[in-house]
DNA sequence: GCCCAATGCGCC
DNA sequence: AAAGGGCGCATTGGGC
């Protein structure tokens, strides 16, 4: 069934839609907004089709917006009970382990609820409208509706067309770096031979280099003191096993999280084609599911090869956070330090730091919330040089310690905290400790929330400012015909194109970008530079 | 055999 | 340089 509303939300009728295509391309010549209950449930069978349509309202992922804003906290929808419209997307209902379906396990739902008896569409769509009528800041809840859904149609659209991937590239540099591919459950050569070097310095013949229980007691008879075999530790140790361990684990790592396993399950026609699940991180990033798309490791991007006669632009901003930072405080000073191109070059020339290095750290120890070490030094010092910014981060820290909510600049806010509860007297010292850590823990996520989270919503408008800017460059031509996004990673995209159109697509992005920054920060002089590269292959980039 | 937590590491 | 935020995934190893 669909409704036709006109702007003010008055019907224009109901009809049964027989051919849901058909009744798509009919009505998208009007360009109306399609509300539906779920993007990842609707626009796949569109796509396959050969329809595209232009902009969106996906509910349930407006739904999770409004039912948790600070700014829509008093609507009539964040007061009412958890329904299904609070459940996971479709796409990972679908998505089958074992013989039965995933348990999302974050909303717990009565079962009538999974009935969706009470998934009415047009009775969603109004307490939606109400929520955002209602409350303080319509302006800025209504965009990131709209890039929220605008997000939900290119995850679709970025599954459906898959990142161009070369089986027979990747192979080769997995035979480069790993050795030829061995059997079913064999190490291949150069894995081997590093074990067997491992093996024998650290006098450890059975040595189960996979398990880091064993790899500990080998170090630990081999005189080597350490709490764990994480590489950075491993690092610091002097000894001839060192070595060969660390190589051993960068090569397994790579065999098991990228190998020629990976290779035969996620690479199918020369097209990788992940999950994306757009609002799947509480910061408002997107997750993915399948392949692990989000931490392709830099040494096999090599693999990802344009089409004959097509390109890649690769475009990633930079330092996005921190600029995000400056811009959502309203730091002149640091928005300044931005405005020639580098900020951490920008940081040091306005004296706050001596070199490059130390304001990068600095910088990141400011928004990830760091107390020791070089970053919690120097930390003082850049609260000198930018107030603004520095007291911005820091009050979202003592609001998530006080178990306060924080708001994004377009209105997605942090979920609710454990409830603190004052100690009493008869708490043990360890205990007290602990429950301090625990909301400095939490204090540290919501300093950060702020940041990824205007980080993520930035993110959304300029990939839907760039999904209209590519489809007008060539309107009428099926999406995978024409330039097209493929990959999307927190700060960086990658288009698809024609060679034809390379040039048009790297300014439009940098266009885009300095769209979204409009969007979410008026004029504020705050830039959003973005290194964008045009190249045969995404390891050319950066 | 299945399930789950811990470990470790890739990406931003 | 230090071990601060957010994730997904493979593997090990313990419990049932």
């Amino acid at each position: 069934m669909a409704a036709r509303l006109r702007d003010d939300g008055g019907s224009l009728g109901i009809e049964y839609v027989d051919d849901l295509a058909a009744y798509v391309v009919k009505h998208e010549v009007a360009h109306p907004r399609w509300v539906w209950d779920d993007t990842s449930r609707w626009y796949p069978e569109l796509l396959a089709a050969g329809v595209r349509v232009d902009r969106c309202f996906d509910l349930r992922l407006c739904h999770m917006i409004l039912r948790y804003s600070t700014l829509t906290a008093d609507s009539a929808l964040a007061r009412a009970a958890k329904s299904s419209w609070d459940a996971p997307p479709a796409a990972l209902q679908r998505r089958e382990a074992g013989g039965g379906l995933i348990e999302a396990g974050l909303f717990d739902l009565e079962p009538e609820h999974e009935a969706e008896s009470d998934a009415d569409p047009l009775a969603e769509f109004t307490l939606q409208r109400a929520a955002v009528a209602g409350c303080a800041e319509p302006g800025r809840i209504s965009r990131l509706l709209a890039a929220e859904s605008a997000g939900a149609l290119i995850a679709a659209e970025m599954r459906f067309a898959g990142l161009p991937w070369r089986a027979d590239v990747h192979d080769n540099i997995l035979e480069r770096i790993l050795g030829p591919r061995p059997a079913e459950g064999d190490r291949p050569a150069k894995l081997q031979e590093t074990l067997r070097e491992l093996r024998e310095l650290l006098e450890s013949p059975d040595l189960n280099p996979d398990s880091p229980a064993d790899v500990l007691k080998a170090l630990g008879n081999a005189g080597l003191m350490v709490s764990s075999t994480r590489s950075w530790e491993l690092k610091q140790l002097k000894h001839p096993a060192i070595a060969p361990l660390l190589e051993y684990k960068k090569l397994a790592r790579l065999l098991a999280a990228n190998g020629w396993h990976w290779l035969d399950t996620w690479v199918e026609d020369g097209r990788f084609r992940p999950d994306y699940v757009p609002g799947g991180v509480v910061t408002g990033r997107w997750a993915t599911s399948g392949g692990g798309a989000l931490q392709l490791p830099r040494q096999i991007r090599g693999a990802v090869v344009a089409d004959e006669g097509w390109k890649l632009v690769v475009a990633d901003a930079s330092q996005l956070e921190p600029r995000i930072l400056a811009a959502m405080s309203a730091d002149r000073g640091m928005a300044e330090a931005g405005a020639a191109g580098d900020l951490y070059a920008g940081i040091v020339a306005s004296g706050a730091v001596e070199t490059r290095d130390q304001a990068k750290v600095a910088m990141l120890g400011a928004m990830y919330g760091a107390t020791t070490g070089e970053s919690g030094r120097l930390m003082p010092r850049l609260a000198k040089a930018y107030p603004r910014a520095i007291g911005m981060v820091e009050d979202a820290a003592r609001a998530g310690e006080r178990g306060e909510i924080v708001t994004t600049r377009l209105g997605r806010s942090s979920p609710p905290g454990r409830e603190s509860g004052g100690y009493d007297e008869s708490v043990s010292p360890a205990e007290v400790a602990r429950s301090r850590e625990r909301s400095r823990a939490w204090g540290r996520f919501t300093r950060n929330f702020i940041v990824q989270g205007t980080a993520a919503e930035w993110a959304l408008c300029w990939m839907a400012s760039i999904r209209r800017r590519l489809h007008e460059l060539d309107v009428g031509r099926p999406l995978t015909e024409s330039p097209h996004l493929v990959f999307f990673l927190h700060d960086e995209v990658v288009v698809h194109t024609p060679v034809e159109f390379a040039e048009r697509v790297a300014v439009e992005l940098s266009e885009a970008a300095g769209e979204a920054g409009r969007l979410l920060f008026g004029n504020l002089p705050v830039t959003f530079p973005l290194t964008v590269a045009i190249v045969d292959d995404y390891g050319q980039a950066k």
